[in-house]
DNA sequence: GTCTATATCTTGATAGAC
DNA sequence: GTCTATCAAGATATAGAC
């Protein structure tokens, strides 16, 4: 089986590329979307920061280290952010608005029924973590690490994505397309996939994004008992 | 529906308790298995330490919160703790080694059916994390906190327990009791469920331990195509 | 905007009395 | 085992020259 290798790495055996086997993620590339990096040193900083926050942490991570990594001084960096909170409240942020904006997207283009609407918003769940990973894992692992004023924005984009799938499962179950015990924890349950595929996904090994895409869109069909 | 409050609580609208809504876990009390405290001072030092790891993580808490919530002088810890990392890394070994214990015990009191085995498999590590959701939460999210030296002994728990769910998986795949287009991606996706619930289990709050419990175990035989 | 230099504070950990 | 006292390093952030 070719995904016999992925299995050893979950497990442990086979750390992803030549890193530690208890990384945070698997993924290495540090991505932002499209059109949101902000120009110059102060996208450096972002991009930098993503990359530090991923692997070590919120806290595990210095000013110092970031202003090495862009190459600046760590001055420097006062002078684009007012404290190192701002800056992953930037990335936090950005990384809930990007998801919202994927999910909506999703679902606008999907079609009238309710299974098809739920693979859209499970296949662009999963898209987005595949792409993002580095992102995926700081908005949501390092969320707890801003204040309440910070934190707002992103949890707003966080609620709104919540209420896209409850509103996909409860219509669902309305016309009678699904059949759950029970709706909510269903919802639950596809909500976290997306999240962990950020820690373990790493394009091509074994899957591609379109294969993990499919994978997970099929389960949460099963999990909701769909008729197919 | 009585749900409902919890689909709220995880949209961000509701806070658990008094909490902030950006809380890393929804649960409060801190909680060891069973025979696994160090008696006297060392427990009280492991038992805080759990609390605040699990809150505000392993770099986001300093030896000397530690000592305060124990009541005792920063330096005593040094007296049964070589390092603050020492501390995280016997939290760390007893969430795996626990979680190793309950699956494999699980697995022994199943019958012959791998239907039966795998609902005894999920049940199992459900409960674990609604048992234990500080603990697994500090287990898994400040795993990558500890030298590679420290975490190896949670990391050979871990794949074990990856062996006993891809086991079950492959032999009822292998007899046709179960129906996977991707047995891997599925067994990662059963996987994931568990940690899932460490962050937003509250008991009682709507669900008990076993709801959940049996809540995921149907999830998990629709995932993988079980005959009903 | 970027730098040098530094203020101020907190950190993990140790020495040594009791 | 627990304390007081403290060290040395690293933290975030600022002042001010260029």
């Amino acid at each position: 089986m070719m995904a016999d290798r992925l299995a050893e790495r979950l497990a442990g055996r086979i750390p992803a590329g030549a890193a530690s086997p208890q990384r945070r993620l698997a993924a290495v590339a540090v991505e932002l979307p499209d059109g949101v990096t902000p120009p110059g040193t102060r996208g450096s900083i972002l991009r930098a920061a993503l990359g530090l926050f991923s692997e070590f942490g919120f806290h595990g991570t210095s000013v110092r280290q970031i202003a090495a990594a862009v190459g600046i001084n760590p001055a420097t960096l006062y002078a684009h952010y007012p404290s190192k909170e701002h800056v992953l409240a930037e990335l936090v942020f950005l990384g809930h608005r990007e998801l919202y904006l994927r999910l909506s997207g999703a679902l606008e283009q999907a079609g009238p029924s309710t299974a098809g609407q739920l693979a859209a918003l499970v296949s662009e769940h999963a898209l987005i973590h595949c792409d993002y990973p580095l992102l995926a894992v700081v908005a949501n692992t390092e969320l707890h690490a801003l204040s309440a004023e910070l934190a707002g924005p992103a949890l707003e984009m966080r609620a709104r994505c919540s209420d896209l799938l409850l509103t996909v499962l409860t219509d669902g179950a309305a016309s009678g397309e699904f059949e759950m015990s029970d709706p909510v924890l269903t919802a639950i349950a596809i909500a976290g996939h997306g999240m962990h595929i950020a820690h373990w996904f790493v394009p091509g090994d074994p899957y591609d994004r379109g294969q993990v895409a499919d994978g997970y869109a099929q389960l949460a069909l099963r999990m909701v008992g769909a008729r197919a």
